[in-house]
DNA sequence: TGGAATGTTGGAAC
DNA sequence: CGTTCCAACATTCC
């Protein structure tokens, strides 16, 4: 379900849950005893791209919602449940086809926000610097590389190579400077407008090549195939897209 | 109705 | 031992 901007709302969802103590944990979790979360206060909500951080003061629980990744608040579903969380108020949360992990020691010495397109700390600079030693990847890897564009996820992806009219299989290296920040600065641009539109329930509705047939502006097919390093979806125009070489 | 899809991990294979 | 590959996970939509 969820590239980075739908983390955000997640977070916001669940922050009714900030303070209160668990007093009940079961699931169908094998990479740590479910039971440590029992009596642990849940301190802080946080994200790294499409990661929920919560933190427990001495360790952070994971959750990775993977592809079909759901919640539940004060409800339930006909599944097998992940992760069931109940609080000393009574409320409580379901999780379900979500992957979760344990972190010990604090989550600033793990993770690095200035690659998180989301984030107060997001820095261009860093960014830049990264893709630089970058130069014989394809765009299309790169955006997906979780170091570098943090959050971005393939709608993500294909949008702003079309809002950049970058062809997917372009390299780093073959792109002038001005275009490489073009891009850098449209993957932040086209994140916040997604939140917005996910906000509205409108994201669908703005697809511009992202499962779309025909190119919106000359109108002619768009390609798709199976690109890069884990063979995801992409759609783009061979007449307005790019390829630098 | 079967296959693909907003994704990642961990272990086998080489 | 480093890398690459593939199954696994699980649900909804077309």
């Amino acid at each position: 379900m969820p590239e980075g901007p739908s983390l955000i709302i997640f977070k916001e969802e669940l922050q009714q849950f900030v303070g209160k103590t668990v007093t009940s944990a079961s699931g169908s979790i094998k990479s740590f005893d479910i039971s440590m979360l029992e009596d642990k206060k849940l301190k802080r909500l946080k994200t790294w791209g499409k990661h929920l951080l919560c933190d427990f003061g001495d360790f952070t629980m994971r959750i990775h919602f993977l592809m079909f990744g759901v919640y539940y608040i004060n409800s339930s579903k006909d599944k097998p449940v992940r992760l069931y969380l109940e609080f000393d108020d009574g409320s409580y949360v379901n999780f379900y086809s979500t992957a979760h992990k344990l972190l010990e020691g604090t989550i600033e010495e793990v993770y690095d926000w200035k690659t998180d397109v989301m984030s107060e700390e997001w820095d261009e600079k860093t960014v830049a610097k990264k893709i630089k030693s970058m130069s014989d990847r394809p765009v299309c890897d790169v955006l997906l590389d979780q170091d570098v564009f943090t959050g971005v996820g393939n709608i993500i992806k294909n949008e702003v190579l079309f809002l950049t009219k970058i062809h997917p299989l372009t390299q780093i290296g073959d792109l002038p400077p001005k275009k490489r920040k073009e891009l850098i600065e449209t993957a932040v641009s086209y994140t916040y407008d997604f939140l917005d539109w996910k906000r509205e329930g409108t994201l669908r509705s703005h697809w511009q090549a992202h499962r779309q047939k025909t190119c919106p502006r000359d109108h002619i097919p768009f390609h798709k195939d199976y690109l890069g390093e884990n063979k995801r979806q992409s759609f783009w125009c061979e007449e307005c897209q790019k390829r630098y070489e």
